[in-house]
DNA sequence: CCTTGATCGTCAAAGGATTGACTACTTCGG
DNA sequence: CCGAAGTAGTCAATCCTTTGACGATCAAGG
């Protein structure tokens, strides 16, 4: 607590705010705010990361590349598929597909016996570029993984997806 | 495998991904894969949730509300600081402030020696708001821990602790 | 002193993403 | 067979956020 508010970086915050949280509001808990504030700012460094050294340099944004690689590894499917399956609204895939048809990498065409729906597929040249970019996209995964023995890594995933389908989450459906 | 792609549920997508990735592409880490996948779902999730149930009722976005609670917690702060410690821009907090000015939480002054710095604080108003606002923002993030033991959750902070200060973090500074 | 370089906050432009409305189509009950 | 209700994709409007540029200001060296 010897710190200036000014001097704090991110991680000196969150130990001085937990702190003074404590002090102010007795009834939360300190342990479950750690939590969010660390899950938190450790996926946007990741997505930050991906985002700057594997897909801006490729054109894509990262709401892009989601939509590839959901029809990278689905399959063909339905625009509706790909919304649920990337976590984002139907209008967000209508508005991306726009883009990544004008580019050559995604087809849409009309599904047999839904004359409403539309099919996706990537092209040759979208499944190439999608696969080239996921390998380095996992290179950067493979990075933030190593910080972590194998045993370490194994543990986190249990326990994140511990969390992903307790109650919680079921209550907080997202986009779906 | 049994399952056809348009069938697959977000949780069973992840298997279904990395079953395929490995036959597609080899040197990927399965391992590494789903730490990604599972780490930024569950971050989408949980912000989803604080922003719908504790945020959004109240008429802020979430970018607002960090700035309110970096403020709350790190007093009287300089511009650029409450940028870096929100982790947005220097342009977003000056867009958020307009709004939170403007609806009477926060307050702009000159800072003494440095007449192009602004002092960003609370208002009485602001204070009370982001107090009763975090209060109910810890009880959901309460809900969420209360998936795991105390134990897991002291577990699964540390490792996400040592992911944060890991060489992979320290690589990507995100915004600054 | 004063000039060069860096920093602060703001603005404009651009891109993304959500919500809600709308049209077209399907499905189901009577 | 028909009408009501629900669903698919798209469009328009809105909001949020980033980048890059700018004017104002500060700091340091000659």
């Amino acid at each position: 607590m010897t710190d200036r508010p000014a001097d704090l970086d991110y991680l000196s915050f969150v130990d001085y705010a937990i702190g003074k949280t404590q002090a102010e509001l007795p009834a939360t808990d300190p342990v479950a705010m750690r939590l969010g504030l660390t899950l938190h700012r450790l996926a946007g460094a990741l997505v930050y990361d991906w985002e700057s050294t594997v897909h801006r340099p490729r054109g894509w944004s990262w709401g892009g590349f989601r939509v590839l690689f959901v029809l990278w590894l689905a399959g063909p499917l339905e625009s509706r598929h790909v919304a649920r399956l990337a976590g984002m609204s139907r209008a967000a895939v209508s508005a991306l597909v726009k883009t990544l048809e004008r580019d050559g990498l995604v087809t849409r065409t009309q599904v047999p016996h839904d004359r409403r729906a539309v099919q996706l597929a990537l092209t040759e040249a979208g499944h190439t570029a999608v696969t080239d970019a996921y390998q380095e996209h996992n290179t950067r995964e493979q990075a933030w993984a190593a910080s972590l023995t194998p045993s370490e890594q194994h543990t986190l995933i249990g326990l994140l997806e511990k969390l992903t389908t307790g109650p919680a989450a079921a209550a907080a459906q997202r986009l779906a």
